[in-house]
DNA sequence: ACAATATATTTACGCGCGTAAATTATATAT
DNA sequence: ATATATAATTTACGCGCGTAAATATATTGT
């Protein structure tokens, strides 16, 4: 590496004896350029050191390399692990992702959308906060951006939804306490954001109904994302009322079933799938720390790599496709049940 | 709203009725136009709903309002919450700030120094990997762009540092511990990472010598950014072999401590500050989901709030003063003993 | 009311690159 | 070796905006 600065790809170009749009050519498609040019191009690469000025390439791209990706909660694991997954791949198709999180606030996620706009991204992997969306503004959005939706789905909305099988999840952990133990209740927030949730209660009503059991709904009151706080307080309460129908607790999802395995070893009530234990709990989910509670969680699993690799695929097909899709495209993955010491 | 489009300054200019370039400076600063233009621009925006394009604007500004916020893990609760707070004051000091994470790969690391060379950040808030980064890389990055560290400290790099003081968080829970019981032993990676890490270790060693007491430091192994599970393995390979030298355990963090406590589940270990209890076990860093673990964990609380604040207001000072300051600046501030069941 | 000053606005130019059209070099077939 | 097709390169232009310098307008003091 010399000590020279290139400023300017007009600069590279003359170092490397070629016009400067070969060189551009070469930074959009190496394979577009003769072998031999390449070779000089790769070679100046390594003793200068440039990159092309990021926001002059933007600019007049008819079609930028970039692809936003938004989630609704970032400090949710969950979603965490998801972001890294999908920008990983992003990366390495070749495209610059970059992450935005909602943080749980409408007006967030509507000005993260207009901000993604000027940032002319070739297509948007959306997971939308669900109930506290705004539709008019997100389909506004996708009516100008390539979007995929993930996660939760919003009917209609995006050129599509790639995510998990609420049905599959219930009807696992459902099947499985059922026919090693008691009937389940159902553990959930009263008005949950996601639209998962709303679909596995559904699920669990579906599937009582199938097995012919009695079906117990628990809602419990709370507002917002702090859900391992919301399921500890709706449990408290629960327990100490003694309103708990059954002694087997499927938690609508892990994050709640964290907070009910807190409430649970405050009271001093013992949880697992032995005789001598006082209920079982199990969830949905496979959240990153659901394997450390304690005792760890029964819950069944996203397929995270299905989901993450099928979500950027059809973005892919979706952009190569000019925007638009025939029709909008639903894909759900089915879940995995995980065994473990909750239930 | 009106149904046209408005392609450009220029032609959003020629509606309101003033040159493109007043329009511009009222887009950097609505103050430096006259008040009744001023209305007559937002009179228009509300209108046309026009937004510079923000390849262009960043082109030929000779500063740019981005600011790189890097965290070397976002899967951790822990920095996906700090990095939240982060941006949130960026925005609303009216800074565009973008998020990266590292991942716990030095590679990574690099690579997004590199892009954000490119975004020409007015400055970056970086939380390096620490023994894992790639310190050449780094220095050469903040020669060129003005940064501030935060959490994890790396000698003389950078424009200042701002994080936690470990002596404080550990000689409070150690003075906690001794105070209240048996005397500490500290568990910890035998290669942290973090260094962070080894001080706290340092901190243990140097209280435990003031205190007069005995100190044991039980060192594990485990390589990579999976505390947890890191935690669980070691904790149940030392407990099985009977090798922990008091009843109670200080761990170097939050996330080793998770996994500990998943470790005594799993063998039947009481833990708890009460009498009957087996063992005691407390932590640092008061990570977002201490305060769910059964029992809930004993922990030394980070200033989220002052170390946020302080690391954007030593960022805006930086850049104000043209990228310098006089001298390196450190900023550490004290931790908060949380008393929970643990311990 | 008039100059002197401060503040706003406009004119004119360039940033660093993408890209269509024109040109030139290379590959293929005869 | 020559004509033809094909691919690579260069020429020429424009993208949407920032910004210095030139000009116009408003403010202040007398």
């Amino acid at each position: 590496m010399t000590t020279e600065r290139i400023k300017n790809m007009d600069e590279f170009a003359a170092l490397v004896g070629v016009s400067r749009p070969t060189v551009s050519k070469y930074f959009n498609n190496p394979d577009r350029v003769r072998a031999s040019t390449r070779l000089k191009i790769e070679a100046a690469l390594e003793r200068y050191d440039y990159r092309p000025n990021i926001f002059a390439i933007n600019q007049n791209r008819r079609l930028t390399k970039n692809i936003g990706i938004v989630v609704p909660y970032l400090a949710d694991p969950f979603f965490a692990e998801i972001a890294r997954v999908l920008e990983r791949r992003c990366i390495d198709a070749g495209y610059t992702p970059s992450l935005f999180s909602s943080h749980g606030q409408q007006d967030l996620e509507n000005a993260i959308l207009d901000t993604l706009r000027s940032f002319k991204p070739a297509g948007v992997l959306l997971a939308p906060l669900g109930r506290m969306s705004d539709k008019k503004h997100i389909e506004a959005f996708c009516r100008d951006v390539p979007t995929i939706l993930f996660d939760s789905n919003i009917e209609g909305l995006g050129a599509g939804f790639v995510g998990s099988d609420n049905f599959s999840f219930v009807s696992q952990t459902v099947e499985y306490l059922s026919r090693t133990g008691n009937t389940p209740c159902f553990f959930e927030m009263k008005n949950p954001a996601n639209p998962n949730a709303n679909k596995r209660r559904e699920a669990y009503l579906k599937m009582m109904e199938r097995l012919n059991l009695d079906p117990h709904v628990v809602s419990i009151d709370g507002e917002g994302w702090s859900f391992e706080e919301i399921g500890r307080q709706g449990a408290l309460k629960i327990l100490r009322e003694n309103r708990l129908p059954t002694n087997t607790v499927l938690c609508s999802n892990d994050r709640l079933a964290i907070g009910f395995l807190s409430a649970c070893h405050e009271l001093g009530i013992s949880v697992g799938r032995d005789e001598e234990c006082d209920i079982r709990v199990a969830s949905h989910d496979d959240h990153p720390y659901s394997r450390f509670t304690c005792p760890s969680l029964t819950t069944a699993a996203h397929d995270y790599a299905s989901v993450s690799s099928h979500a950027v695929e059809t973005l892919f097909q979706l952009i190569e496709a000019g925007g638009k899709l025939d029709k909008r495209e639903e894909k759900v993955f089915a879940a995995r049940l995980i065994m473990r010491g909750s239930a």
